[in-house]
DNA sequence: TATTATCCTATCATTTTACTAGGGTTTTCA
DNA sequence: TGAAAACCCTAGTAAAATGATAGGATAATA
């Protein structure tokens, strides 16, 4: 399941580039739109913040605001940021791999062998999306 | 993330799948050799049996065995029991479809669009996928 | 009838999730 | 200059899910 926390942040990002070239939006407009939590969206922006994607004024009249084009916002890299490995098995993650206890081989190992397609098919799609293409 | 269930569960069909055609096969012989604690695979076979995947003899000599050919068995079938829904979001799922509180509008809903691809390549992974593919 | 092995329910510890509390700090603007 | 606006940050917490265990009931076999 997709944890709501990757939810509401894709609702933020969507909501930052619809408003994109105005002034920064305050958390409580995106909260309030999207009906999402105030301070639980807060910590949403702030990880947003954190690893790039959004950029913030404090005081009055301030709020976040996208620091790249919608279409330079890869899926991808947001989707690991909020939700974490795109793999369902970190014997199969590209970018969190680790063995597992278990399993001896994973060459002969069913389970891999179904969540290598399962990730590769996963990575198309989130390659192939931008913000932009959200819109 | 794939739950240790989901996981031990389609690890004890591919070792059944192996063994097919011989005795039943006993709990304590596949968790053993999958390195799975014996108590809780138990639980997984037996909703593997009321699911219909697997027959169960007892007593001396008994065990779980396929009843269908591992060409029959469909991953697609296999996950929404072990797992749940493959889709991420339940607006998205074709078998356990909910509207989110939240969302007042689907189809302007960018996490929704998102999703929808998601499910789609996961499902034709798993519909290009028999137990028998994986062994 | 003793042994083997599945069947079944209940419980429990741990982890994750979703959220809340409660301030602190910076900026703006009257 | 000072009060209000808005982000910044850490910590805590209730509820749910997960992974596993306990303990016996039932059925089949030899």
């Amino acid at each position: 399941m997709l944890s709501k926390k990757t939810k509401y942040g894709l609702k933020a990002l969507t909501y930052l580039a619809r408003a994109e070239g105005k002034e920064p939006v305050q958390i409580a407009e995106i909260a309030k739109h999207e009906n999402i939590s105030q301070k639980f969206l807060e910590s949403i922006l702030l990880t947003l913040r954190r690893n790039g994607f959004l950029g913030s004024k404090k005081g009055k009249g301030g709020g976040y605001y996208l620091i790249k084009e919608p279409k330079e916002i890869h899926m991808t890299t947001v989707m690991r940021v909020l939700e974490g490995p795109i793999a369902m098995v970190p014997c199969v993650s590209l970018n969190f791999y680790e063995k597992c206890d278990d399993c001896p081989d994973e060459d002969s190992c069913s389970v891999h062998k179904l969540m290598l397609q399962v990730r590769d098919s996963a990575l198309e799609v989130y390659r192939n999306n931008t913000l932009a293409d959200l819109l």
